[in-house]
DNA sequence: CTCATATCTATAGTCGCTGGAGTATTTAGA
DNA sequence: TCTAAATACTCCAGCGACTATAGATATGAG
């Protein structure tokens, strides 16, 4: 049996996060102490770890609540969770290349290296007029 | 003199946001109508331009603020104003790098084509097992 | 038994908007 | 000039994913 602190130690996960993700359906509410106090098993541990890793690789809560309820179901064939996984990854990469862009840009607006004053510095005027970007944003 | 739906048509900024620029001090409150509808003058649209354009870069509003500040003070050095903008291409950076790693890590995950059921599915045991994962996250 | 530490609930705050309700104003056409 | 449509007003709630606080209660070691 974990307390609930137990469990933040071993996932990394902050109390009050295990709670909110309680709430938010992705644990199941667990067993009390008399006192009622939250008391956990094995297996809510390692749902926990489960949701931990998900979320660090960015999925949404919406998303692992998805792949949870697929996870209960091991005889179904897991195109679901492939899709799931796969649509993911395509967004990663949009942001990826949405902040190349910005990367960029920012790189050009930053050459002007501030021993000069505000009235003529690249980085003000860059940000007033567009029309000096390189890219389409 | 430019309607609140106008400075919104050309700067593509949308009409509450706008309010809530003014409401966050990006916007100085501008004059009104005898029905008190908000009134801008072309700088008021510059400055939303500027607004605009710092924000597609990822700038904070806190960030914007102080540029805002800074480009009233024409005559003074700009070393603040590059600083601003260097310390946001590092934090675009950083997300980039951070972004890499989970697109290696899901496209590993996804290889499994999902031909198969939930119970031997690669996506649900890679997230539910951390050691499966090559890099450090 | 005491006391420090841990946990409980409920609520509010974070950021940067976005949307709705209900009311008032402006503007274009008949 | 009148009317109807379009626009704008304020205020407030909600998004996602937490995080923090307050004030009360429970647990575990000495």
């Amino acid at each position: 049996m974990y307390s609930i602190g137990d469990l933040s130690r071993r996932t990394g996960v902050k109390i009050p996060t295990i709670r909110y993700y309680e709430q938010m359906g992705l644990l199941e509410a667990p067993e009390r102490s008399e006192g009622n106090q939250r008391r956990y098993e094995k297996r809510e541990l390692e749902r926990l770890a489960f949701i931990r890793h998900a979320r660090d690789l960015g999925l949404s809560i919406e998303a692992i609540r998805d792949l949870l309820a697929l996870s209960r179901h091991p005889e179904r064939p897991c195109g679901e969770a492939d899709r799931i996984a796969t649509e993911h990854l395509a967004s990663v990469r949009e942001k990826i290349a949405r902040l190349r862009k910005l990367e960029s840009e920012l790189e050009r607006i930053v050459a002007c290296h501030g021993d000069h004053t505000i009235g003529d510095c690249y980085v003000i005027r860059a940000l007033a007029d567009h029309s000096m970007c390189g890219t389409d944003h």
